[in-house]
DNA sequence: AAACGACCCTGAAAGC
DNA sequence: TGCTTTCAGGGTCGTT
């Protein structure tokens, strides 16, 4: 679920909730997630000088004094913050109970997601030392996505989705920006113009800054802060992902959906070539 | 080096 | 209604 603009709003909300406060305590309830959470690790999070919270990726880094906790969403995974007395939910896998009698709780059903203690520089992990550039600090994205594709022969929409090229382009962004720019997600990814690549990086730039000032697409999932369920509304702003058989917004078309490289994929074959 | 499929897991939705 | 099947926003790993 959480691709990058998800990932971006839970960021800035835990960034408010660690904000004027300290961890105090862990909670691992259940430790079976991507990797084993390693709770002796994690416990050094507690009473830590928090120096930076902020995102790599879909990966979501707070950074301490004696190390960092690179936390993932997954595809189902969500963070709430809750009174310290509140019942937990079902899926409720990671606890981190803050001074100011709050708790931030990482809740991820098929626990896909992460929660990984490091001791290193965490740009120097292994899950965040090899991903591609961030698609909103880039000027030159579409220069960049063009050099890079030059040997690479897959479908274009596997290449914008390759994190080792540029992260945060999941399988909804992939075809929204794709539509957008009109662009077919089966074409190789060696066979695209420079001029096009360019309209492909503004449109991926402007899909995400889209999703992120509307809280995020949420489709099944989402997320709780204070006891409020959160929802992102960018749903409403998807021209493909998800609406095969209806009509395309730009020529009154039917949207089609192709499994590609394993992933459904939305297009309308006229308006992208 | 790059591309592909299998796999990790639960639950919502569709199918019967 | 209720059981079964299919599918899902991600990423890693092993094999071609």
């Amino acid at each position: 679920m959480p691709e990058l603009p998800e990932v971006e709003v839970t960021k800035k909300a835990l960034e408010s909730a660690l904000k004027k406060t300290s961890i105090t305590g862990v909670n691992i309830r259940n430790k079976k997630l991507r990797w084993p959470v390693e709770e002796k690790k994690i416990r050094n999070i507690i009473h830590s000088d928090i120096k930076k919270i902020y995102r790599r990726g879909k990966y979501i880094l707070i950074s301490c004094e004696n190390g960092a906790l690179i936390l993932h969403l997954g595809m189902s995974g969500s963070i709430g913050i809750f009174d310290k007395n509140s019942k937990y939910h079902k899926h409720d896998h990671v606890e981190f109970i803050l001074k100011n009698k709050k708790v931030v709780r990482l809740n991820d059903p098929r626990r896909f997601g992460c929660a990984v203690w490091t001791n290193e520089r965490p740009e120097e992990h292994k899950l965040i030392k090899s991903l591609g550039i961030e698609p909103l600090d880039e000027k030159a994205l579409g220069e960049y996505l063009f050099t890079m594709s030059r040997s690479r022969k897959a479908a274009v929409k596997n290449f914008i989705m390759n994190s080792n090229i540029v992260v945060g382009v999941g399988n909804i962004y992939a075809s929204e920006s794709l539509f957008r720019s009109g662009i077919n997600p089966i074409r190789s990814s060696s066979r695209i113009s420079k001029q096009r690549y360019r309209k492909l990086g503004e449109e991926i730039k402007r899909v995400l800054s889209e999703a992120i000032e509307m809280g995020g697409t949420t489709l099944r999932d989402f997320t709780y802060y204070n006891e409020v369920r959160q929802i992102g509304y960018f749903k409403q702003k998807l021209f493909v992902y998800g609406r095969s058989g209806e009509e395309c917004k730009k020529c009154s078309g039917l949207i089609k959906d192709r499994i590609i490289a394993g992933r459904n994929s939305f297009f309308w074959p006229k308006c992208q070539t």
